[in-house]
Formats: C-alpha cells, sequence, structure tokens
DNA sequence: TCGAAGTCCGAACGAGCATTCGATATCCTT
DNA sequence: AAGGATATCGAATGCTCGTTCGGACTTCGA
C-alpha cells in the first residue's frame, strides 16, 4: 500500500528500489507512452507482479511525477549550485549548457517522457510542484543569459528569443541524440553556446569550446 | 461507417466537414492529450453526437493520423517549391525557416499534439507514412543548410548539429508561442536563422531580416 | 414529389485497464 | 528462534472507453 517502512534500516533498501522502478518506468513510457503502458505490462518489463508496483507508489500518476521529479530536482540543484559561484557569465552559460545536455542525454528517458506529457503536467493543481521545478530552473537560465547580456561580453538580440530558442535546442536533444553517435554531450552543449554569443556577433569560437 | 460520398456534389461538403473535424480534435487534443480525450467527450466539444464521429473516420487512430497529414502535408509541398525556385541559398534558408515558423504557429494544436505522440508515430507499419513525411521536411531543410554552406556564405561548424538546433528551435516555438505576444511569426523566424548563419561569423544582422 | 443516398443519433456492448486485497514468503530485531 | 514488519504475489473487481448498430431525419437528383 505504499508505505514507507519505518524501521530506518530498511528505508535505504525501499528508496533505492524506488528509484529503480521509476528508472525502468521511464524507459518503457518513453517507448511505448504513458497511457498505452499497462501496469501489468509496465510490471513485467520490471520483472515484478502487478500488485508489487502498489507497494512502492499509490498509482500510476505518481509514477509520472517520480520521473519528473526523478529529472528536474538534480538539475535544478546543479544549475543552482553553479549559478551561486562568481564566475565570468559567459563561462557559467557554458557550464550550464553543458551539465544541461549532459543531463538531458543522460535521462534521455525521462526527458522524452517530460515532453509527451506536457498536457497532464500542464493541468491540475496535483501538478503543480513539478510545473513551479520547471520554471525555476527556466528563470536559472534566462538568469545567466541576463548576466552574459549586462557583463556587455555580448548583446543578445532578443534576450527573450535566445531563452527560448536555447531551450528549444537543449530539450530537442533527447530526441535525435544517440549514444553511439559522432557527437558527445560536451561539444553539443559547446555548439549551441557558440551558436549563441557568436550569434550576438562575439567570439566567433571561444576558446572555452575546446573539446577533448 | 466512414464511407466517402459516391455522388460529386457531396464530397465538397463531405471533405470540408472532414477537415473541420480534424481541426477541432487537433485543439481538444493538444489541451487534454490524445489519449486522455474520450470519444464521447470529443464528440461534444465538436457539438456531435459520438456515431458521427464514425460517419467520417473509421476510428481514433485516423484522427491522429489524419491531424498528422493536415500539418505535414502543406509545409512539405510549400517547402519543395521554394527549393525548386533557384535563388541564393541564404535567401532560401531564410524563406524555408519564415514559412515553416508560420506554419508552427498557425498550427500549433497540430504541432503540439504531433510531439506528443511521438511514441506511437515512431512505432508500427500504420505510421510509415507520417514518418516519412517528417523525414522528407527534414531533409528538405538539410539540403538548403548544404546549400548555404556549399555556396561558402557561411560555415556551419556542424551540419548536422545545426540541422538538429534548427528543428529543435523552430519545432519547440509551439509551446511557448503566443498570438498576443509581442513578437511575430517572421520576426522569431528570422531571430533563428541569425543565430545560425552568424553563428558561423557571417553576417551579424542581414539586411533580409529586416522585418515589418 | 419520390426514392435513394447521405447524415446524424445515442444507447448498448464488450474489451481492457487501474486498482484492491487476502494470502504467502522473506527479512530484520531481539 | 520467534514474532512482527516488510515484500511480493496474482486473481478478482469495477469502471472507462472505443466501437457498433438500427433507426430517424435530411438532402439530392430526376
Amino acid at each position: 500500500m505504499a508505505t514507507r517502512p519505518s524501521r530506518p534500516a530498511l528505508r535505504a533498501r525501499y528508496d533505492r528500489r524506488r528509484q529503480e522502478i521509476l528508472l525502468g518506468a521511464a524507459r518503457v513510457f518513453a517507448q511505448h507512452g504513458y497511457d498505452q503502458t499497462a501496469m501489468p505490462e509496465l510490471a513485467e518489463a520490471l520483472g515484478l507482479a502487478t500488485g508489487s508496483l502498489y507497494h512502492y507508489f499509490p498509482g500510476k500518476e505518481q509514477l509520472l511525477m517520480g520521473i519528473c521529479d526523478q529529472l528536474l530536482d538534480p538539475l535544478l540543484e546543479q544549475a543552482r549550485a553553479l549559478l551561486d559561484r562568481e564566475d565570468p557569465p559567459e563561462q557559467q552559460l557554458r557550464a550550464l549548457v553543458r551539465l544541461w545536455v549532459a543531463h538531458v542525454v543522460e535521462c534521455r528517458d525521462h526527458m522524452l517522457v517530460f515532453q509527451q506529457e506536457r498536457h497532464v503536467i500542464e493541468r491540475g493543481a496535483t501538478w503543480r510542484g513539478v510545473r513551479a521545478s520547471r520554471k525555476r530552473f527556466e528563470r536559472l537560465v534566462e538568469e545567466v543569459l541576463t548576466r552574459v547580456d549586462e557583463a556587455g561580453a555580448a548583446t543578445l538580440a532578443d534576450r527573450k528569443l535566445a531563452l527560448w530558442a536555447l531551450l528549444g535546442m537543449v530539450n530537442h536533444t533527447a530526441q535525435w541524440y544517440r549514444a553511439r553517435g559522432p557527437l558527445g554531450a560536451q561539444q553539443i552543449a559547446d555548439g549551441y553556446v557558440d551558436l549563441l554569443l557568436a550569434g550576438s556577433g562575439v567570439l566567433s569560437s571561444s576558446a572555452g569550446s575546446a573539446t577533448r
């Protein structure tokens, strides 16, 4: 009945199993779609009985929510840590996009599910938390762009447009990235940043973008 | 039972009604999600009885397929016409992105549905046609980028990455564009093109991008 | 104006699904 | 080693939803 063990010694195992289930669920949902995946089907893919799923999650929707959290929480945390440091804005931007792309590539399935279920996430009070996280992250990106702009190193033609362009590029990466492909996460990230910065008439191919 | 009238005089009305239904369905699917929308619910939103839907479409899936066609066919056609002309590559790129963004903005609902149902579209023989159209359009974009590159006007750091970046930016536009927003479709398109071209060290703000 | 073709209706059907639950097996603690 | 907590099971339940169908109404063509 989805109860976290009261005995502390067992919590670790329970939590770990929960995370594993989310990982597997993300994979299956990304492939077959959230609604098209039946709970028994998911359970089988995870090597569990149907009922066991409900030991870890009260329902299907919480599974989806867990996937969103697993995607957004670490991203937000890393981004915050980065913004707190007082590095030059341009360097911050590059670092942010690098970790972001790396995360998207790492959590490709989560990302695909997150995008596919936009219509669920964008409605209803239950999803306020997820929406807030997404919003917070986007604001962090915007903040970095603002810093870059104000540092005068680069002037973005339109800051909002630059933000949305960046969001589009990075998020879309989940759709085409292949682990065995010729491009690594860092190369991709640097490519995006170069577009954005060079696009505003600064460095044509920043020293910082030299990769591997 | 979804039979096209044999009497020619009635075909026009039938076809028109079909298109209208697709339009409405796209709106509802974009908002509530394809799977989450029940056929009676959809029918009601369209001011029809449940059974009437099946007069125009043999099933729910064909509704989705119709939406994809309504999105891709005109886009593909316009793009082809553009590529056939012998304009300078750079101008072609700008024109292509302009009509593309305009279409995305025009068919925002279709686009959202198309993106959300990726997992359906990418599987199964039934969807081969839609996949082929998508692929064909992407190849047209790639072709234009190649021309730009080879004309020597601009050298894209990595042509594939540029292509995917562009696809990401433009497709993502459907997520944030608002008709009452400050940015028009053409401004957005030009912004994207400027990023791409300026990003490769050519024109910082092309004359062609002057909008309105 | 008559008959046929087309359009629309909405209750009823049956398959598929999320979730429940009582039982069983396994694990910690003492 | 015993007992309670935890973990897993999978068949049964009740509901939702896509689709069907027989009939009523409307429009077209001659």
